[in-house]
DNA sequence: TCAACAGCCAAG
DNA sequence: CATCGCTTGGCTGTTGA
């Protein structure tokens, strides 16, 4: 038996690991605010340095990068003369060859680790890669300080290599012997109790669906084993746990609003698609923490006034809580606090925060009223979320300043909550604006503007650059916007991926990939797919308890699977098994840890409910019930009507005109967001003073329009996104 | 050639 | 007391018919 991992787990720094569930990447991202607000230097270690990050690296780059500067050394991630120290992983076969003519150490990412352990400088040789191992043992003593030969140029561009190698599980010796135990054990107990119990659950949930009673106990619910670590005073189940948890009920206002609109269509003025196109982003500042002062008493609410404050499950003074703050304030961020950090870490930053109480209900009802109050506005509404949405506004404005001035009083007036808002003639480029106006801001970027405005700021100040890809951005010398607008396409491409790359590249320069969906009044709205998981306070004993943690999982699945009018296919089971090296330290107090994911899917005819055991049965010899932490269920929907509008990604690549191609592009992107199809007028690309490039605009554009009939067809075939071969027939003239 | 599937990433 | 680490969608890459 096999299962992937990744090929470069590191496991010796359990506060940075990869390659695991999201919810490392709660850690990662923890992590990297951490680092950016702790860059004191410790000592001069690597003083006369200059080292040099390759490639994919275990730890990430951005942390060694952070451990070498505290330490006093210098990071590059290109080659460049000076460099002391190369620090790489993978090797691709043309580094090999490069590299292994250097005389510059290539080393192992643990050479700087173990420098840091032991406070020195240590002797190299140990390090070596493998790889070079062979060739470079002789020449190894005088490498170091060496000055370089110049670059080449497949030396400068950093490739990623997302190897994966296969790993046998080893399975505990215990292991076997617990699961027959298990099974027997199982067989005693009436398995038939389980189904008898089920369908008694099973009556109950759907009942409470119809008159939204809160269930009572039933039969069915996870049970928590004594002296676990999770200490409960209640047991309790997927229902009543996804009741407290601010995660399920944020995605779960997402969808209501969108039902909202459906059923409350917007009564506002139809957009005019012929007018310049212009676009809404609009925030409520810090949701979380506005909704739950304003339920507080006035003689708190001024008591509060210009604190720091949160809103954390958390009620505790004790100092060392691993809860997650929702929302803080902008008082509190200057503090460096941020959503989504862990209340210790902020308590760090600033002992006097103050915590305020989560009031789902309070949300719930702001988030509505918050909406009715966008409703006369515009017929086009694209919710993002219970706080947050796009609103399109192409010829129905005149004064902007007046129009946003007013929109944030009635707002201010009905809620009490203060907003911000952003205008732009793109979906991003108003995005960006409410982000740069935050707090209680109001901007229209101008397309001009928007280049030099966000040129400076890093890229993961850019919406669909999180920490992944910000990584590896830095590992090919990407650091800023500027950095990003300025770079090679075609090497974007080649390590996102020929979509990723473009829309990458686009996002800077303030292009969509994002497509305007407006709510279309009252057409539900269908999901591709269906998830229900938990992974907190999951502590099993028995096969038993495991089978009934899957059942409620599936119960819940059901429920809104009937409650959406959808129908499921397929379930997968993704069970989150605690990591074989998980460091208790680092956990979650009750999460879920690091976890390895292991999963198992089936299709299904009937109810889901009936597969809970033929969803774990493939899977049951992989992992020990007490080590399971928690579990995704994925329900994937069928009878999903086709996409009309898939996204289109369009190319740049000429720098030497760039300017018309982006002003051409703009155009495209605009009416493709005004219209959803590219109807009109391609005349304009007569227009375009470079014959080079006018001919290849016509080319592709008219090489499709014959080949599909008509320009809308082209755009409606757009199947593209599927396959890179429709990548290379649509647009391969430009490449 | 393309649908299906699995995995990763981002977002609030 | 802790604590409530969910859910959806888009893109990449692989497989197999
Ligand atoms: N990791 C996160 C991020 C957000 N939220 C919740 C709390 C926020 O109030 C709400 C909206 O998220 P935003 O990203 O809009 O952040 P805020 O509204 O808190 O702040 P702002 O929009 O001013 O940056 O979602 C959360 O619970 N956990």
């Amino acid at each position: 038996m096999y299962r992937i991992k990744a090929a470069n787990t590191y496991e010796k720094r359990p506060e940075d690991p990869r390659g695991n569930s999201y919810v490392d990447y709660r850690h990662k991202k923890q992590d990297k605010l951490d680092e950016q607000l702790n860059q004191q230097k410790i000592d001069d270690l690597f003083v006369d340095c200059v080292i040099m990050l390759n490639g994919r690296l275990e730890p990430s780059a951005n942390y060694l990068r952070q451990l070498i500067g505290t330490h006093g050394g210098k990071v590059v991630f290109q080659y460049m003369p000076g460099v002391t120290h190369i620090i790489c992983q993978n090797l691709s076969a043309s580094k090999f060859i490069q590299y292994s003519k250097k005389t510059i150490p290539v080393l192992l990412p643990k050479y700087i680790l173990s420098c840091v352990e032991h406070k020195t400088l240590l002797d190299t040789t140990e390090f070596i890669l493998p790889q070079l191992l062979l060739e470079q043992t002789q020449q190894t003593q005088q490498t170091q300080q060496t000055q370089a030969q110049e670059p080449s140029p497949e030396f400068r561009m950093s490739q990623i290599n997302f190897n994966y190698v296969v790993e046998p599980v080893v399975l505990d010796p215990d292991s076997e012997r617990i699961q027959q135990k298990l099974q027997n054990l199982e067989q005693q107990i009436k398995i038939y109790q389980l189904n008898e119990i089920a369908q008694i659950d099973y009556g109950e949930v759907i009942q409470n669906v119809q008159n939204t009673d809160s269930q009572k106990s039933s039969p069915t619910q996870l049970q928590y084993i004594q002296n676990s670590p999770v200490k409960t005073h209640d047991k309790i189940n997927v229902r009543e746990y996804h009741e407290q948890s601010r995660l399920h009920h944020l995605s779960q206002w997402k969808v209501e609003a969108q039902q909202f609109l459906i059923q409350n269509p917007p009564q506002g003025p139809k957009p005019n698609d012929t007018a310049a196109p212009l676009f809404m982003h609009i925030d409520i500042d810090c949701f979380f923490v506005q909704a739950s002062y304003s339920a507080l008493s006035a003689q708190q609410q001024l008591l509060y006034q210009s604190l720091p404050l949160c809103v954390c499950s958390s009620s505790n003074t004790g100092q060392n809580s691993t809860a997650d703050i929702a929302s803080c304030n902008y008082v509190a961020r200057s503090y460096g606090i941020r959503n989504g950090m862990w209340l210790r870490t902020a308590q760090e930053k600033c002992k006097e925060l103050v915590i305020l109480k989560y009031d789902f209900q309070v949300y719930s009802e702001q988030s509505k009223r918050f909406y009715q109050n966008l409703l006369d506005i515009s017929s086009q509404i694209m919710p993002v979320s219970c706080d947050e949405c796009y609103i399109k506004l192409s010829g129905l404005i005149s004064n902007k300043e007046e129009f946003m001035t007013e929109l944030k009083a009635k707002i201010k007036r009905s809620t009490g909550l203060i907003t911000s808002i952003g205008l732009g003639s793109s979906l991003i480029q108003a995005r960006i604006a409410t982000k740069l106006g935050k707090p209680n801001g109001q901007i229209h970027i101008g397309k001009e503007q928007f280049i030099e405005l966000i040129k400076h700021k890093t890229v993961d100040f850019l919406p669909g650059i999180g920490q992944e890809t910000a990584t590896v951005m830095n590992s090919i010398g990407i650091y800023s916007v500027g950095d990003l607008q300025h770079a090679q396409l075609n090497l974007l491409q080649q390590t996102f991926g020929e979509i990723k790359g473009q829309q990458l590249f686009n996002s800077s320069l303030g292009i969509d990939s994002l497509v305007f969906k407006p709510i279309q009044g009252g057409q539900q709205q269908k999901s591709k797919q269906l998830q229900v998981s938990q992974n907190f306070g999951v502590r099993l004993t028995t096969l038993l308890q495991l089978k009934q943690f899957i059942y409620n999982l599936l119960v819940e699945l059901q429920a809104k699977q009937k409650e959406r009018n959808q129908q499921i296919n397929r379930i997968i089971l993704h069970l989150n098994v605690v990591a074989k090296n998980a460091n208790p330290q680092w956990a979650k107090n009750g999460g879920c840890g690091q976890c390895e994911k292991t999963t198992s899917s089936c299709s299904i005819q009937g109810e889901v409910t009936e597969y809970y055991e033929q969803i774990l049965e493939p899977i049951l010899s992989q992992f020990r019930v007490e080590d399971v932490r928690g579990a995704d269920i994925v329900g994937v929907c069928g009878e999903q009507q086709p996409e009309i509008i898939r996204n289109k990604t369009n190319k740049i690549n000429d720098r030497t005109s760039l300017n018309q191609f982006k002003e051409l592009l703009n155009n495209f992107q605009e009416q493709q967001q005004n219209t959803n199809l590219i109807t009109g007028d391609i005349s304009q690309i007569d227009q375009i003073q470079d014959e080079n490039v006018r001919e290849k605009v016509k080319q592709v554009i008219g090489l499709q329009i014959i080949k599909r009939g008509n320009l809308d067809d082209v755009l409606k075939y757009d199947d593209f996104q599927q396959k890179n071969y429709y990548m290379q027939q649509m647009w391969g003239e430009f490449l």
